[in-house]
This record gives structure tokens, sequence and C-alpha cells, in this order.
DNA sequence: AAGACGGGGCC
DNA sequence: GGCCCAGTCTT
């Protein structure tokens, strides 16, 4: 027998209203601050991302104030959070509702979706908490929430169990207090709805759940299983010239906009490329980093290099406070420059 | 539809 | 060590 919508909304919304965790985010009505939590919780979890919206907010309190920071002023404050193009797209996005909505926040769906870095759900968050809509905001929340309330025990990921479970979302989104159900769906898949051991017997809507009722909740939704994760050999330098550091900014793919240390012979190159002789290059510490995606093996050299250099990306060891890094490299800085 | 893109929490 | 997380963008 189907779960009964009604009560489903009932039960749930019920249970949000009067056990929601005080969250910074729910205490205001701006969209922008909307907006930035948004961005600062993709693919992130709450206790992750807090301090960092907190941050965020407290260096760009406005939208014309982060659309008027430099790119790097605001990779500076991301750092250390993670996927870097949120914040290079966040920014971007700031500066096209200055340019675009007379630094307002837009309220319909299709604006929203255009600006860069907003999707699906961010749209439907900002649009439904902000600003009222009925409209969904499908996260990995609420997608497990879903699948185990409906027992789809497909693929969520792909085909027509992905589709119904965005239908089966959209569908009970209520006319009143759109936002507020998106975000009870959410905070119920967050502190009760989890994804190894779902605390059931806490569940408001456990008596409307199928998964619960034939007891397989704990083995929904289904995922593929993920590739391995690759090796990538690598050798970072710190090059010593009077207390420069060498770093090169990256353009795209990983830590984009951030810098970093470049590999022996890119350095060798490049101290060329600026008119320096690289004069000693010395082992001085084994690299083992592993991301979620890939993992780096090698070690890390420190390089002496002779002449002056012209130009180029040369950071002054007193100014590395100053530039994007990933916390990976600032550490092994410290421990090169010690 | 699949891959790229971080970092941390938790078992 | 593997899985997952208040996703989006590019192939």
């Amino acid at each position: 027998m189907e779960p009964d919508r009604r009560v489903l909304r009932r039960q749930l919304l019920a249970w949000y209203r009067a056990r929601k965790r005080d969250l910074p985010f729910r205490r205001t009505r701006d969209p922008y601050a909307i907006l930035v939590a948004e961005f600062v919780l993709q693919r992130t979890r709450v206790k992750a991302g807090l301090p960092y919206y907190e941050r965020f907010l407290a260096s760009f309190p406005t939208v014309r104030n982060l659309a008027a920071a430099s790119e790097m002023e605001v990779l500076r404050v991301w750092e250390g959070l993670g996927f870097y193009n949120r914040a290079r797209n966040l920014h971007r996005a700031s500066k096209a509702i200055v340019d675009r909505h007379d630094g307002e926040v837009p309220s319909d769906l299709a604006a929203l979706k255009a600006l860069p870095g907003i999707g699906d759900y961010t749209a439907g968050a900002v649009g439904s908490i902000a600003f009222g809509l009925r409209a969904p905001a499908v996260d990995g929340n609420v997608i497990r929430v879903v699948a185990r309330v409906f027992r789809i025990a497909d693929y969520v990921t792909r085909g027509p169990a992905k589709e119904r479970v965005k239908e089966v979302a959209a569908e009970l989104v209520p006319d009143e207090a759109p936002g507020e159900w998106n975000q009870a769906v959410m905070e119920l898949g967050a502190i009760v709805c989890v994804p190894r051991v779902p605390k059931c017997p806490d569940c408001p809507i456990s008596s409307e759940c199928l998964a619960f009722a034939s007891g397989v909740q704990a083995s929904l939704p289904v995922r593929p299983t993920k590739p391995r994760v690759p090796v990538v050999r690598v050798a970072f330098v710190v090059a010593e010239d009077e207390g420069h550091v060498f770093l090169v900014r990256k353009g795209e793919g990983l830590h984009a906009g951030m810098y970093r240390e470049s590999g022996e012979d890119a350095v060798r190159r490049h101290l060329r490329a600026l008119g320096l002789r690289p004069v000693r290059v010395e082992r001085f510490a084994p690299v083992s980093h592993r991301f979620s995606h890939l993992r780096w093996e090698g070690w890390a050299y420190r390089c002496r290099a002779a002449g002056e250099a012209r130009a180029g990306e040369w950071i002054a060891l007193d100014r590395l406070s100053h530039v994007p890094l990933i916390p990976f490299h600032r550490r092994l800085l410290a421990s090169a420059v010690r």
C-alpha cells in the first residue's frame, strides 16, 4: 500500500517544526545569505560547511561586496573547503546578479538556474526557502528518504528510478511552506534517515515507510560502485631564493584557481624561463596524500636557484598567508621552510 | 550516462 | 579503506 501523502506532510512538518536544528542560515531571510549557504552546502555536510558559511558572510556581507572582491580574495576565504569551482561560480554569480538583476537575487527558477553554479537543486532550494516558490530541492538526503519511503530499489543515479525519485519529491512539495518542507526532508535525511543505520525508531514517518515495513531500509538507496582510485606520481618543489617560494596558479582542473607547487621538471623549466639557473635539488620529504578520487605518491624537493628572478609566480615566504593554497600544500610548505 | 571535482566524518 | 555527503558542469 502506498504511503499516504497527507500523513507524510503532516507528520514530517510537525516533527521538523519541533525538532529542527538551530542553524544560522535558518535565522535569516536574506536571499543572498541563503544563496551562500546553498553553495557552501553543495556536497558538504552542515557540520563541515558551517564555519565557512559564517566566515564567507563576514568577509562578503552583501552581493555587491562579493562582486567587488577579487577571485583570489574569494578563494582565500574558501580555502580548505574543497570543490573550489563553487567559490569561483558563486563569485561569478554575484557579478551577474549585480549586472543583470540590479544586485537582487532573482526570485524565479529560470533566472536562478541561469546563474553559474546553480543547478536544479540550488535553484529549488533558494526559490523555495528564500522566495516561497513551490519547487522541489532534490539533494542526497531527499533521494535517500524518497527511495526508502517509496521503496525504490533500482539505481537512483540513472534511468526510471532516478526519474521516479524526482517525480515523487516534486509531487510531495506542498503549496504552503514549500521551503520548510524541503528543509524538513533534508533534516530528516541528515539526522534520522541516515545512510548506514537509519534511526527508524526516532522517525516521524516510519508508519508510511515501505522500506521500513519490509526491513530493507539499510540497503536503500542503491548506487553503482565507483571505480578505483588512481595513483599519481608527483614531485613537489620548494625553491629557495632569498626567501621566495615557487608557486604556480592553477587555471583549471584540480584545485583550479588555487596556488600550488609545480613538479620538479616544470620548476626547472620555469626557473630557466625566469632567467634563473637551478643549482641544487635535494629530496626532503616523502609525499603521500589521498583525495577522494586520486592519490599522490612521490617526493618533495628543495631546490636552490642562482640568478635573480625577473618576474613570474614567485611568492615571498612572508606573503604565503595571502594566497589561496590547498591545506596540503600549506602543511608541506610549513615543513619545508621551517 | 559517466567522469571530474575536495575534504572530512564515520565505521 | 570504503562510503557518503544541502551538486554542478563537461564530455
